[in-house]
DNA sequence: GCAAGGTC
């Protein structure tokens, strides 16, 4: 059995299906030879005596070996990290079982992996997996940079061994990667005080990015704009207006843009006409960074256009979007591509193209061996896709119809004219042959057109502009000029690098588009700068690729690289754990800073978004205890609060928004005009409150219920100017609203709990419908019916559910607040007695001996629970007299245990009551039969 | 809980 194993399931399945084919003698027989299966939950493709089957790239992952994994180790600090052993370990265990599995028996295994380092290195930990089982079979290593038929068979012709050295050039990238990036994390977040969700990381790719982010932030900081002025004159020829410039561009100096205005006089006289042609090339073939650049001009973020390409290359529809090459390959069939594209909608665009074809299709400057540029696959139905995949799809198309269409070709013209003592110019350029742009429709040719002139032609001055104008500072990154200068760094790969920019923001490190850094950010960038940690230098990864090129050529060993880096990581861990304190308050300084959003209208002090252990976050005042004004925020389960650059008018405060991942934001706006416009409604549900009093205690900054409950009555009556007595009466009022509040949050909560979120049907709708419907508490809802509940976005049985649920939690709440205690309930609940009217209904003999429980116990609980519920309590109920009872009745012959329970739960304890009752009544309440009652009646007598 | 690199 041959094995062949490729990076990626589409890989091997396209493999198999050249190799079967090219095996069949005719090709005139085609059909599925290849027999797709699954084993292991693992795609395989079989022809002959060949097996295929694909990874998913890394299939193991390095990290520390065991005893590593406690960050706060007082003996595996940070820096033990820097010498600590390195594991691997699988990450798709069921490929590599398989792959252990199927090396047993197998008599030749090729490693068709891509064809680069990393491929090499996926391509050598496939050959460990198949050596473990199997010592001998040989391993070949087939090289191709394009699936096609052409550079498949041969490759497989002529396959080569594995480039362990190669492989070891990456390896010693992992290792290094983990080492400093995992040390440095490390270190930095317990400096900080930072953990759980919110870690500072560094690494070697998002620790350069970032700092080029802040760099330019900084830039844009300091940029001091400096004037300059521009002169044109407004003239006109044969009624077309005609606009010079001066040919000095720009005047720095203001008195010589004066002067120079001054000099100019009428008439504008021709003094020269040049005319000529420009070339504007095709455009290259797209690698993945071009193509993120293009669809960022039709407004799709890096990752969503990524994330579509590989979409439409599942789907068969372009080629592998992962790619650094803008040369196509010379096996790559051009014009059979064209000839498909043909059955799309964009036909037209594709037949001018076959007609107009360029000999040699354009290239770039990168020649790769990985993949080809991305490129169409096949034809796709614009039905067939989404409007985005289809916008995509049709940038693919058309940029591949480019790459094989002729330049365009335009006309320039330009002018030059004497006024006075002053030079003028005008420039004009027309299209004269579209070429590519007749395909490539994404930026509009604009023409430029000036009229016909002669040299020695003589035009009016019409007017003279001076403008002042100002420098500008550079701008913000944009996602793909940052992913751009990233490429040119070096920094990440075709497959990393727009992945890099979430990761940022993840961290809070940047936020906004174009990317801005956060103070924390910038805290992480100084930190490592100030302590001269290289990480945040692209130097790092320039000396890693040459460290990796000398392991490639055998230079170098991985073991010697490694320890090399480990060396350079010891002194930076001198710096760094000598300075660990200060480190640790500038980042802390940073993030403080961060949360201040104005100053306390009543001390004058900070204000700052604060967040509790819990879900709960406020506004509070830093001069706590001593100033407790605080504005309330929604619990951070809508997300956490973060300061925005925006202050409110009428508070001066900055904006707040809440950010939760995989959420929009949740804009608040002014936290303080959001404070008080939530409280208003429960401070107008105090009944002696008017909009003229909160008017006043709005000026008192006393913005809410809970406020005027609980501060001391002194500063309420000084706010309201009101008396003692008024004031005592408000608070109390106020303590009532807040129970009221108390009740309905906790109905929401219950609602949020057990109402599952729908298209249009949210938990707080529900919650909502009920409020209004005058339903405030859990005893409310529980005493609703189904039907009503209905009418609240809920279907029937999703009411009766709730209702149950409900009455559950309801009475559980009751009965502790009448007085059964908790582990006595629970006891209750397991024996089915779950609601305050069982307590009533049932003899407390009964409650008694099915929980267990004391009679006297039972007796107590049930007499709270009557009086609670204004029902008459039962008689007292003794152990002895349930004994008695107990004992006469089973000395009735034919009564047994099971019928004792069925007369207790019918209230019938001994012989008396059992005399005493109703034959039938009881019959029916037990259901023994009425014959065998009156028979145990008798037997009383 | 940490990196960067594959792929989904």
């Amino acid at each position: 059995m041959h094995l062949i194993i490729a990076e990626k399931n589409i890989a091997a399945r396209r493999i198999a299906e050249i190799l079967a084919g090219a095996d069949s003698v005719s090709s005139e027989k085609k059909g599925p030879k290849v027999r797709t299966g699954k084993d292991n939950g693992v795609n395989t493709y079989r022809f002959d005596d060949t097996i295929t089957l694909g990874l998913r790239g890394h299939v193991v992952e390095i990290d520390f070996e065991p005893g590593y994994s406690n960050w706060r180790s007082e003996i595996n600090t940070p820096r033990t990290l820097i010498d600590a052993k390195t594991i691997k370990k699988p990450t798709a265990k069921n490929i590599v079982s398989l792959i252990k599995k199927i090396s047993k028996t197998a008599t030749l295994v090729t490693i068709a992996t891509d064809y680069d380092r990393e491929g090499e290195l996926i391509g050598k930990e496939a050959f460990e997996i198949v050596r473990s089982t199997n010592k001998d079979v040989p391993v070949h290593r087939a090289r191709f940079s394009a699936i096609t038929p052409q550079e498949i068979t041969t490759a497989f012709e002529d396959p080569a061994g594995i480039d362990f050295d190669l492989a070891a050039a990456g390896e010693a990238r992992q290792i290094i990667d983990l080492l400093w990036g995992a040390s440095l994390t490390r270190f930095i977040s317990i400096a900080a005080k930072r953990g759980g969700k919110s870690i500072l990381s560094v690494g070697r790719v998002q620790s350069p990015t970032l700092a080029m982010i802040v760099d330019r932030e900084k830039e844009i900081e300091a940029f001091v704009p400096e004037p300059y002025w521009m002169l044109s004159v407004d003239s006109e020829k044969d009624g077309t207006p005609v606009t010079a410039r001066h040919t000095t561009d720009r005047f720095q100096d203001k008195r010589e843009a004066v002067q120079a205005e001054h000099n100019t006089a009428a008439p504008l006289v021709v003094t020269s006409v040049k005319e000529g042609t420009r070339t504007d090339r095709a455009p290259a073939p797209f690698d993945t960074t071009s193509f993120i650049v293009a669809a960022a001009r039709l407004h799709f973020s890096a990752a969503n256009a990524m994330r579509i390409a590989e979409d439409l290359y599942m789907n068969g529809y372009v080629s592998y979007p992962r790619t650094d090459n803008t040369v196509y390959p010379k096996s790559l069939d051009l014009d059979e591509i064209l000839k498909e594209l043909k059955k799309t909608s964009l036909s037209k665009a594709v037949q001018w193209t076959q007609a107009n074809r360029r000999k040699e299709p354009t290239h770039g400057k990168k020649s790769s061996t990985d993949h080809p540029p991305i490129h169409p696959a096949g034809a796709a139905k614009k039905e067939a896709l989404t409007d985005d995949q289809w916008k995509i799809y049709e940038l693919i198309v058309r940029r591949f119809l480019a790459t094989l269409s002729p330049d365009a070709r335009w006309a320039t013209l330009k002018y030059l004219f004497d006024a006075g003592t002053e030079t003028y110019t005008a420039t004009g350029s027309r299209l004269t042959e579209a070429g590519y742009r007749e395909v490539y429709t994404y930026s509009e040719a604009k023409d430029t057109i000036l009229p016909e002139m002669q040299v020695g032609n003589h035009l009016p001055i019409l007017a003279i502009n001076n403008e002042e104008k100002f420098t500008t500072p550079p701008p913000r990154y944009s996602q793909s000029k940052l992913i751009q200068q990233m490429e040119e760094l070096g920094l990440g790969t075709k497959s990393t690098r727009h992945e890099v920019i979430g990761k940022l923001i993840s961290r809070r490190y940047v936020e906004g588009t174009p990317v801005r850094p956060t103070l924390v950010g910038r805290g992480v960038v100084e930190a490592m700068e100030n302590h001269n940690v290289p990480i945040t230098n692209p130097e790092m990864t320039r000396t890693i690729e040459q460290h990796m090129e000398e392991i490639k050529e055998a230079n170098l060993t991985r073991d010697e690289v490694i320890s090399e880096s480990q060396t350079m990581l010891r002194h930076v861990f001198d710096a760094l754990e000598a300075n660990e304190d200060q480190i640790g308050r500038e980042i802390m300084d940073r993030n403080d800073e961060e949360r201040i959003i104005g100053k306390c209208p009543v001390c004058g002090h900070d204000l700052m978004i604060r967040q509790t252990k819990g879900m709960s976050q406020f506004i509070g005042c830093t001069g706590y205890p001593n100033c407790t004004f605080n504005i309330g925020l929604p619990s951070a389960m809508w997300g956490t609060a973060i300061r925005e650059d925006k202050v409110c008018e009428i508070h001066n405060l900055n904006y707040v928004r809440l950010i939760r991942k995989g959420a929009r934001p949740w804009e608040i706006g002014c936290p303080l005009c959001n404070h008080i416009s939530s409280n208003h409604e429960a401070l107008m549900m105090m009944p002696s409150s008017d909009e003229e009093m909160i008017a006043r205690l709005h000026a008192s900054h006393i913005y809410s219920v809970y406020e005027v409950a609980n501060l001391e009555p002194e500063r309420l009556t000084k706010a309201l100017g009101t008396d003692k007595a008024t004031v005592a009466c408000l608070r109390e009022e106020a303590q009532g609203v807040l129970e009221i509040l108390r009740k309905r949050s906790e109905l929401k909560k219950f609602v949020r709990k057990h109402v599952v979120p729908r298209r249009g049907r949210s938990p707080a709708k529900v919650a909502a419908a009920l409020v209004e419907a005058g339903v405030g508490d859990m005893g409310g809802l529980a005493a609703m019916t189904p039907e009503a509940l209905t009418q609240m976005h809920l279907s029937a049985t999703e009411a009766e559910t709730l209702l149950n649920e409900t009455r559950a939690v309801h009475n559980r709440a009751a009965l502790r607040e009448y007085g059964v205690p908790a582990v006595s309930l629970k006891k209750y609940f397991e024996a089915g007695i779950t609601t305050p009217a069982d307590f009533c209904a049932l003899h407390p003999a009964y409650l008694s001996i099915i929980t267990g429980i004391k009679p006297e116990t039972a007796w107590k609980h049930a007499t709270a629970v009557c009086t609670g519920m204004g029902v008459t309590p039962p008689k007292k109920v003794t152990t002895k007299m349930v004994e008695t009872g107990r004992n006469e009745l089973l000395d009735i012959s034919g009564l047994g245990e099971s019928m004792l329970e069925r007369l207790y739960r019918a209230g019938v304890i001994d012989t008396t009551g059992l005399k005493d009752a109703d034959a039938k009544k009881l019959g029916k309440a037990t259901g023994i039969p009425t014959e065998k009652i009156r028979a145990f009646q008798d037997a009383c007598k």
